[in-house]
DNA sequence: ACTGGCACTCGCTACAGTCGAGTGCCAGCC
DNA sequence: GGCTGGCACTCGACTGTAGCGAGTGCCAGT
């Protein structure tokens, strides 16, 4: 269990290198390219016990030595830090994100950024709604047995969706229902909504009593529970830099996991205040994800996180540039969600 | 020049099988799984004339051959007949889009479905705006100075956009901008907006001017001008079928090109009416799409074209196959449109 | 006009041999 | 005890050669 400086210097040498130059990295190159004051010999003792403990491991005899995913966990928890980001990259997220005249907007200028930035597979949730408050319900009467909900939140993010009601109904009804609904909804959490939503019907009077039924059922489909979550991917193509050595040469099984919307949700979803989470290979749940990390973190204006953003590449990825990178959008956008 | 029958025979068996089985074919295989009738050396005197016409080609001396792009042109054009559905198929396509909400469901429930049926990557453009007319707008206000936009297009899309006032404005203020866009604009197709868009701020009274000359600039620039046109995508994992043989080699390009939304819209967009357009290699004007075919249709309720839809794969795909698919999918979501 | 036969091409596979990067181990040194 | 230089060893990558077989092009014959 003994791991000296030395060795953990070594392990941060073989880490740097082999993300760097992609090739299983021996103890000859070591000693050359990085100060570490051993001879040749020294590190590959060292080399031994890494490999003992699965930290490295060969990928065949005569080969020099490639980090495990528990290698590189230990290099993300102990033996890298925060690569501050350079001047140009400041400015080029700032460029990119001044400007956005909308959450949409927003939204879809981050993934783009995080992907040119780090060239990886970036993934940006919407604002959840669950974390966001009711602004506004708008009512829309699209004929006299049809309705357009429009549901604004606090986050800036815009819900809508027609409900078709069981009978026609009056311009003055639906002014009284819009009243109803703002009145009792509007700066409520969504997660907090349904018995809200259910009260509504209870006390609404009895002409109104179907419409707000049926209104009551689609409020509590679409807003709370069906695809209330969304997403926005983008720079896949940067899945096939590295030309399939990464990924085990088959990009078939990620391809088909960021597909899956409810997958890329739980990887970049479930974050926790101001932690920036790494979740390395094997450590990922999610079977077509083994070979693959992520990096990600909430974001929020403020201090509360509405949201979830980051990036999937490779195991042997840059592990302190992304942190930084994902560490330093996230933070932009919390700003500008809180310019809102 | 003259193609007799007998050598268009031999054509559409190489294109068929070198399609089941990605081999390249040779002359004894096409005469033992086909009724041609002649032997093998016969055949051979065919391709080699088919060969010279350049409908086909060797990848070496010694190997079978292939159909080169104006080979699938030509089979296309007239050596093929467009699959029926299996009654397997249709039950499918029902089963899939019966049950859709909303347009946005409508739109991701197509895309899924066109990737699972034909196993290759699908596209859905939404409802053009530029061809849909205005229902109805909706202003909304969220502060004094804000106001949001919401504009519900005859198709059933909606787009949202957040308005910066220069100056507070009253409630009141707020309905008379609401009456007077709606009076103006409601029933007009969006193309045709801009300079009804202009009468407004000039017929406006002159304490709504400031109001309505920015709410004029957010309406044409967003509704009109920029992200417009919008598109849904599914089944990138099914490039990596067919195992990096086609694609020569690399899917880096496709990807590439299936992140750039405008150069989709082009490839699916200019939908001719009730025409199945197919663009095989070559023909297709974006570099990075050299190597890929695209069989793309209009779609819309009744006979007008409201957007278009299609698949992207290899060239050598099944043609027949998917253009019936791509055809049938069109149908069945423009009477869904019609319903509405 | 079609066919069978035949020589030829050339990619694929297997095999052997060489090279070299990299290792593990050991005896010696500080 | 820890570090080092030296050395034998392993094994993948690469090269060259040879045999095979699929497939062709051509030609003479029907």
């Amino acid at each position: 269990m003994g791991l000296d400086d030395r060795k953990l210097a070594v392990l941060r040498a073989i880490v740097e290198d082999y993300v760097a130059t992609q090739e299983p990295v021996g103890s000859r190159a070591l000693v050359e390219r990085h100060q570490l004051g051993v001879s040749p010999a020294t590190v590959r003792n060292d080399m031994a016990v890494l490999e003992e403990e699965g930290y490295i491991r060969q990928p065949h005899t005569s080969a020099g030595r490639v980090p495990t995913d528990r290698g590189y966990r230990l290099f993300v928890d102990r033996l890298s830090r925060v690569k501050p980001l350079s001047p140009a990259e400041r400015r080029a997220i700032e460029r990119f994100l001044v400007g956005a005249v909308d959450l949409d907007d927003v939204v879809h200028r981050t993934v783009r950024l995080l992907a040119q930035l780090t060239r990886q597979v970036a993934v940006v949730q919407y604002p959840s709604l669950a974390r966001s408050k009711v602004r506004h319900l708008e009512l829309v009467p699209i004929s006299t047995t049809r309705l357009m909900v429009v549901m604004i939140a606090d986050t800036g993010r815009v819900e809508q969706r027609l409900v078709e009601l069981p009978a026609p109904i009056p311009a003055d009804d639906v002014t009284d229902l819009r009243r109803l609904v703002n009145e009792k909804l509007v700066g409520t959490q969504l997660a907090e909504t349904p018995p809200l939503v259910q009260a509504l019907v209870e006390e609404s009077v009895p002409h109104l009593r179907p419409a707000m039924t049926t209104l009551s059922t689609v409020l509590l489909e679409t807003l709370v529970e069906r695809h209330e979550e969304r997403l926005a991917l983008a720079g896949q193509a940067n899945l096939t830099r590295g030309g399939l050595l990464d990924f085990q040469g088959s990009l078939r099984p990620i391809l088909e996991a960021l597909e899956e919307e409810v997958v890329l949700l739980k990887l970049i979803g479930e974050a926790e205040p101001s932690t920036t989470r790494v979740l390395i290979g094997d450590e990922n749940e999610v079977d077509n994800l083994r070979a693959a990390s992520v990096v990600s973190t909430g974001y929020g204006p403020g201090s509360t996180i509405v949201g979830g953003l980051g990036v999937l590449g490779p195991t042997r990825m840059d592990y302190p540039g992304n942190i930084a990178t994902v560490r330093a959008v996230a933070r932009y956008v919390g700003e500008l969600l809180a310019q809102n």
